[in-house]
RNA sequence: CGGGGUGUGGCGGAGUCUGGUACCGCACUGGCUUUGGGAGCCGGCUAUCGCAGGUUCAAAUCCCACCAUCCCGACCA
């Protein structure tokens, strides 16, 4: 992409209201913008860093046999009726003209249920798998932290579908494996713990993706031998020890919950009758999970724990561009033919085309955080190369023109 | 929802205490010179000072209600 075909501008200050780095840098990278207190627009590259949590977080669902689906946002009172929940103050209600009563989709469970179940009728149908990647709305007393809790939120929502526990627990294992590839592909493995948390009335525990941070909301409490964390209410159940290997050596940290997932049992297919028969021909009823990430939360989590002084410094995967090309001096056509062949070989590159200084060029990438700058000057041409620099390591060095493509 | 803070060109700020009709930086725009770390000079455009009442000869400034927004708390992906 062209630089200066891009309708966005960094900026030189954040917005007075942004408090939080993760707002503050992305707001000044160009990345998103604030609408009202907690709900943001994503501009051009704030999407493509959003796409890229998205496919990843896809890739590692379908691995594990999920099939995405896009359930409404509109969703009618009766459903949550149905299961008790039409009380829940986080949810947003609404009325149309009529006033028939709806609400904005918080989750998902009373949708996905009554779907599932018009389609599965015998224990050969399962298990059922199925995912979405959808904006959520939840009426928070207090949005805060620019990503880190809206009121609209982007959300992947996997709910699995089991004929009996024994099934739904060896899923279940599945998805915490796959929880920790999207979030070592997110850059943030050596920070993200498994943490044991309250099951509510049908599992002993449910679990966590707690991200050790200091701007965090949350509190764990983390043996350093299992490497598992628990959290501020299951902490005292166990008498201040960890479950596994009842060490007493706890470490108390701050964190935010990057997912959770969930047992269900049979807390949503028992209000919808959901049953299949089984072998003998009598009726069963389901067994369910729940498993969430929040991928806008995700992406203001990454800027939280990638970021210098300068701007942010995208982990690879999930960075808008691979390369920053920059041209400095008069060297428009030269940069314009490695562009093209980068573009050619299909690597995502931004080429900064703009009529700027190159201090100032320096300066927005280093903002914008693309992993490697390629700076072509005539100096660099003389030696038939370009300057590569690593934007988190910093590293400089000469990279020979036929050899850009394989960095 | 309780406590506290803040609303001034597109953005960030000064001016408010002590009332006299709005200033600075950035951005934008035109010109010339620049071009390896947010360039320089000259000229130009952009504001019913969050909104509504009130006090006053006169309100960005004082009073009041409301709205928005941020932080702490409670609640929560």
């Amino acid at each position: 992409m062209r630089q200066s075909e891009l309708f966005t501008k960094t900026l030189r200050e954040s917005p007075k209201e942004e408090v939080s780095i993760n707002a503050k840098l992305l707001s000044r990278g160009g990345y998103i913008d604030r609408l009202m207190a907690g709900v943001y627009s994503y501009l051009p590259l704030g999407l493509l860093v959003l796409k890229n949590i998205e496919n990843i977080i896809r890739d590692e669902m379908q691995k594990v046999g999920g099939q995405e689906v896009l359930l409404p946002t509109l969703t009618p009172k009766e459903n949550w009726m149905k299961t008790d929940r039409w009380k829940y103050p986080e949810m947003f209600k609404l009325r149309n003209r009529a006033e028939k009563e709806y609400s904005l989709g918080w989750t998902h469970e009373e949708i996905i249920t009554p779907l599932v179940q018009k389609f599965v009728n015998s224990y050969k149908d399962l298990p059922v798998y199925v995912y979405q990647f959808q904006n959520k709305f939840r009426d928070e007393l207090r949005a805060k932290s620019g990503m880190l809790r809206g009121v609209e939120f982007m959300m992947k929502d996997l709910y699995s579908f089991h004929r009996d526990e024994k099934d739904l627990d060896s899923f279940y294992l599945r998805m915490q494996r796959a929880y920790f590839n999207v979030f070592e592909r997110c850059g943030l493995k050596k920070e993200t713990f498994l943490t044991l948390a309250s099951g509510g009335a049908f599992a002993k525990y449910s679990h966590e993706f707690q991200m050790v941070t200091s701007f965090g909301e949350d509190e764990i409490y983390l043996c350093k031998k299992c490497k598992i964390a628990v959290n501020k209410e299951i902490i005292e159940e166990e008498k201040h020890s960890c479950p596994q290997c009842k060490s007493k050596d706890l470490e108390v940290k701050k964190s935010i919950e990057v997912g959770n997932i969930f047992k269900l049992q049979n807390r949503f297919t028992k209000p919808f009758g959901f049953k299949v028969k089984d072998e003998k021909g009598d009726e069963k009823e389901l067994v369910m999970g729940c498993y969430g990430i929040g991928l806008s939360r995700l992406m203001g989590a990454v800027v939280e724990v990638h970021n210098d002084e300068n701007g942010i410094i995208w982990p690879a995967e999930v960075a808008p561009f691979r390369f920053h090309l920059i041209p400095v001096g008069d060297v428009s056509k030269e940069a314009d033919a490695i562009y093209q062949d980068l573009q050619k070989a299909g690597i995502k590159v931004l080429y900064d085309d703009r009529d700027r200084s190159a201090g100032e060029k320096f300066a927005d990438s280093d903002l914008m955080g693309i992993p490697n700058r390629l700076v072509v000057s005539a100096k660099t041409l003389e030696k038939k190369s370009v300057e590569l620099k690593e934007r988190e390591s910093g590293k400089i060095s000469l990279v020979k023109l036929a050899e850009v493509k394989k960095i």
